[in-house]
DNA sequence: CCTCCTATATATAAGAA
DNA sequence: TTTCTTATATATAGGAG
């Protein structure tokens, strides 16, 4: 922004990595500030400067009641993908050179350790994806792997009640567009877990990647709070 | 920015507040992103949404490293923390890939496609993670997970087909339960013409078509916040 | 490193879908 | 909630002090 449009890639010039930093600290600065009291929530924000130095800031409370806040989240919630990953997606393809960039530039003496711990997540990743797999192969398994009619009939059930479940959710729905002012009814429902069988191939499988073709990751909040009286604070600025 | 000129202060319609942190929390994501790759440096960014789900960003490295690479400044240079040892410690458990601490760079060399290969995986594995989640939402998604009718009826086709094939399935096993010997066991094409039940009829053109109109990301996690303030109570949909 | 200035690039509030 | 549009408000690159 700016006279020039400038590309989002490491700006060599010394001199002029650190004026730009110097600016754009203040104004990420600013906006997380904003962020905090606009919409009553908690931002940390920690920057190390090319010299090395730190910056931070913090809004509604203090950066290290926050992050103890977000160090105390269950692993699902903390570990997800909503860094980089994220961005990379929701910002568009041209991130990745550039991130790749960076790579170079990492320590040789601690090669071996990075590299292992690389190893570590990539093992970590295929373990959940295992995990998920198995799930998943109880309703997009190909139904040729069912070999008895136990196994038939449960997975039946186990789909049945889901449909269920969905046509009742779909029903709500309906009558709620056709009679606006209605409530919104949300019923509890019980959904299928822990089951193992084993079972290969997706038959819908391409049906579904279809419609996710064009997602975007991204967490959607769904709830609200709502809070009597309003503090916007600050500190670190 | 925008029409108007907005006050910075708590803003106090739910849903306004709600879609104002949305669009900024990206809006600062990307700031972050930029001022991570232009000036080289690290930058992390913990938000809690209004409704207490967490989002983060970390430029350079994981925000876990980032995190502990501010716990571990001398005080001096960062100011007095109520619970460093806590954070610390907490730290530490990311043994994943927290205990990394600064390393100037050197010379990389031929270790680079090495890494960068495993980070492409690791970037691989996130996205089939993500991709399957989603898939698994499908169905074990609560259905009051559902908002809008083409959400529900994306899931009912999509069910309706699996529940189909599974009773093909169950079908062709209860004939050869009744006639042994009669046909092969593992045999596994199942001919729609011939198995079916009348009920759930489902168009695969139709699912494929509707599936190009929906869009559909939501997130199922069950969020928790312990050590917050705010008591999230209100209607998001 | 910060401040001011100016021309541009971006972010984003509203409103509709 | 997300996406798209449009009108405006802001952020910021370059340059000077």
């Amino acid at each position: 922004m700016g006279r020039v449009k400038l590309q989002i890639k490491k700006i060599e010039n010394t001199t002029n990595r650190q004026v730009t930093f110097s600016k754009r600290r203040n104004g990420l600065m600013k906006k997380a500030y904003e962020l905090s009291v606009l919409c009553d929530v908690d931002v940390a924000l920690i920057m190390f400067s090319p010299s090395g130095r730190v910056s931070i800031f913090s809004g509604n409370r203090s950066i290290d009641e926050i992050m103890t806040r977000y160090v105390n989240l269950p692993e699902h919630e903390r570990g997800k993908l909503q860094n980089q990953e994220y961005l990379q997606k929701a910002l568009g393809k041209f991130k990745s050179e550039a991130d790749r960039r960076y790579q170079p530039a990492t320590s040789p003496g601690s090669v071996d350790s990075q590299v292992e711990e690389m190893q570590q997540k990539i093992l970590k990743c295929k373990c959940q994806l295992e995990d998920m797999e198995k799930r998943l192969r109880i309703y997009e398994g190909d139904s040729s792997d069912i070999n008895t009619l136990f196994e038939a009939e449960y997975r039946e059930q186990i789909l049945q009640v889901n449909l269920k479940q969905v046509r009742m959710r779909k029903q709500v729905l309906q009558d709620q567009y056709n009679s606006p002012g209605a409530q919104t009814t949300t019923q509890a429902t019980d959904n299928p877990q822990d089951w193992d069988h084993g079972m290969d191939q997706v038959l819908v499988d391409d049906v579904v990647k279809l419609s996710l073709l064009e997602e975007e990751t991204r967490s959607v909040e769904d709830k609200s709070c709502e809070t009597d009286g309003f503090e916007g604070t600050q500190d670190g600025v």
